[in-house]
DNA sequence: TTAAAATGGGACTATTTTAGTACTCATTAA
DNA sequence: TTAATGAGTACTAAAATAGTCCCATTTTAA
């Protein structure tokens, strides 16, 4: 349960292969990094540039860079980016989607848990995810009211 | 991302009905209580209890009944019986499932988020679902290593 | 003894989501 | 001018999900 799509995990294969190069990278150089398949990785290129998380560079010579520095990339708007907003259950988000809506008196604290997730999920950057043992610091009884 | 299916939300709501009844309900009344389709019940409450979250009373006057109290049943438990166990990517629960295991750097730091949300879950329980405004007391920079 | 009420287990189908691929157009450096 | 490269879109196949149905077993109650 739980699991975020494959395409959000490759992303961020991607997304750390290519924080750690100084110049763009094109796609075949980020497929031959990573050992990913070739169109899997340009589906993924496409996705992040457009959600403005890579700047792309065309013609010759041409590649994908980071848009910001992965102190400021947080895990979250990489994962948005490829597998939609966090949602633990249909209820948790919008309203209208749960057929015993109004019958059910575990929605708000559903909704408490997908705050706290995302907290988490926020406060985590790329950069932290590069390093061989990060830390988590979540200490968060303020996120709840 | 990260939804769990509609069959572990339902069991929840199938469980928090369960906690308010003080006899064994069938899968009659849960479905009049919880306004779910009968047949979705049915399989909730199966898989529920051969999960052993539920005890079964076969035979007329039979039904479901909780098998232990609200405040021992984590949601974790839950989820687990009707979800599978939680893992966020293929490769952050068991080894073998990714193909670029091999040259990914990022797996240990999944394994860390995995295990924190695991931890979250564990620690949050049926009782505190059923609370009208659940407290979330968050606080584990010892889960980490 | 019998009939009715209920769970137990399993199989099945339609739908939706996901994964992966292919093709064409636009842009740019050399 | 030309070759390299990203942008956009459409498509197919496979897998997971949701929902339904049937029949055997067990137990109560008439
Ligand atoms: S299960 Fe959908 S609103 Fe509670
Ligand atoms: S993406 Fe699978 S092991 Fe890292």
């Amino acid at each position: 349960m739980l699991k975020i799509n494959k395409l959000a995990d490759y992303g961020l294969v991607v997304m750390s292969c290519l924080a750690q190069q100084t110049r763009p990278l094109n796609a075949r150089g980020v497929t031959e990094l990573t050992h990913l398949s070739l169109p899997t990785v340009k589906k993924v290129l496409k996705l992040l540039a457009r959600a403005g998380l890579l700047v792309s560079v065309r013609g010759a010579q041409g590649g994908y860079a980071l848009a910001r520095t992965p102190e400021l990339i947080s895990l979250s708007c990489v994962l948005v980016a490829l597998d939609g907003e966090l949602s633990i259950t249909d209820c948790s988000q919008a309203a209208g989607l749960c057929m015993v809506e109004h019958f059910c008196g575990i929605r708000h604290n559903w909704k408490m848990i997908n705050q706290l997730f995302q907290k988490i999920l926020n406060d985590i950057t790329l950069a932290d995810m590069l390093k061989p043992k990060m830390k988590l610091n979540v200490c968060l009884p303020e996120t709840v009211s």
